[in-house]
DNA sequence: GTCTATAGATAGATAGAC
DNA sequence: GTCTATCTATCTATAGAC
């Protein structure tokens, strides 16, 4: 399955990692190809030689975190038990927003992302997948607040310095219980 | 106080309200002043007539916010009991966050607006002083989770489809409530 | 206050040498 | 695979007519 030297090359790659660091820090539209060559030090063709367009590094950027939250998705929704699926999804999208912290970042954060996303019909019902799942149809108007929150929260998990230093395996617990605790509205202590 | 006929004429408003909707939705980098222009039905050159660049509109925008929200932090820190105080910046905040929907979405979400203000001290210190203010010094790990969801989830408000049609009546108590609720980490039920 | 016209810079993108 | 050179489009911003 993987040959001896790298067979796509780190070019590529090297242009995905500078081009995540940029787009998280700047936004898509505030990076420019120029800030990308000039971050990896090469010329702006030869990122044209790896990419044919800027979108074709958000897309392949966002493809992962993407392709993660479909599964998620499909796993919960085979679930039948109610509160199982919103645990499977839950989980889910924490283990999904710490293996991409920067992507999803992007994804969630970025104007620019999240409207060429809702572009997509894929997209646009990976949103209401996650609502029905984490929420229901016949949600309060509080139930809503605190999704909103949730997801709010999560967005900011690969940008905030004060998080930026913790562990996968430390976060991932308090994460969980935080989310848990804001999504099950109990009436009062 | 006010003229028969409006003193600053609303072209200027017309500019500020146009350039708030189209920052939260394509970003201040996304979003060019032709786009400006274009909605409000008018030239470039028009724009440039009240304002002399972006920036401009951006920090005209972003004045109101901020202004709220150095007045929630003077008034919290004229309170020495730590409980009061945290309680005073979580509904000034909440109250700022209501009062300039999308524009505290653009002041905390948007990367270039982020990026600009991280070079403004003032801008620096109001992060810490939020943070010393809502957190304290000796915060642990789980207490800095919290944080960050909450301050994360506020940056949805102005954003989030399922909010929008929400009165600031109905959303600041329920706002209130999950925030606070989340803040006040309780080993268990 | 709004327009046309345009400068000057930079964006994304392409062609072709090496 | 990376370079130089260049194209075109668009951007911010300015000058000056109306």
């Amino acid at each position: 399955m993987s040959s001896p030297q790298s067979p796509r090359g780190s070019a590529r790659q090297r242009v995905l990692e500078a081009s995540l660091e940029l787009f998280s820090q700047h936004g898509v539209a505030g990076t420019s190809l120029q800030m990308i060559a000039d971050r990896i030090g090469v010329t702006k063709a030869a990122i044209y030689f790896q990419f044919r367009t800027k979108e074709e590094i958000l897309a392949a950027l966002l493809e992962s975190p993407l392709t993660d939250l479909l599964q998620v998705l499909e796993d919960a929704e085979e679930e039948t038990n109610s509160v199982r699926r919103a645990e499977i999804v839950l989980s889910g999208l924490i283990d999904t927003v710490l293996a991409h912290r920067r992507g999803t970042s992007v994804l969630m954060r970025d104007p620019g992302a999240v409207l060429a996303l809702k572009q997509s019909q894929t997209f646009v019902r990976l949103r209401g997948r996650l609502e029905e799942l984490l929420l229901g149809p016949r949600a309060t108007i509080e139930e809503r607040v605190r999704f909103v929150v949730v997801m709010g929260g999560l967005t900011q998990v690969g940008v905030s310095p004060l998080l930026a230093e913790l562990d996968d395996s430390v976060l991932r617990p308090l994460l969980q219980d935080v989310c848990c605790q804001i999504l099950e509205s109990h009436p009062r202590g």
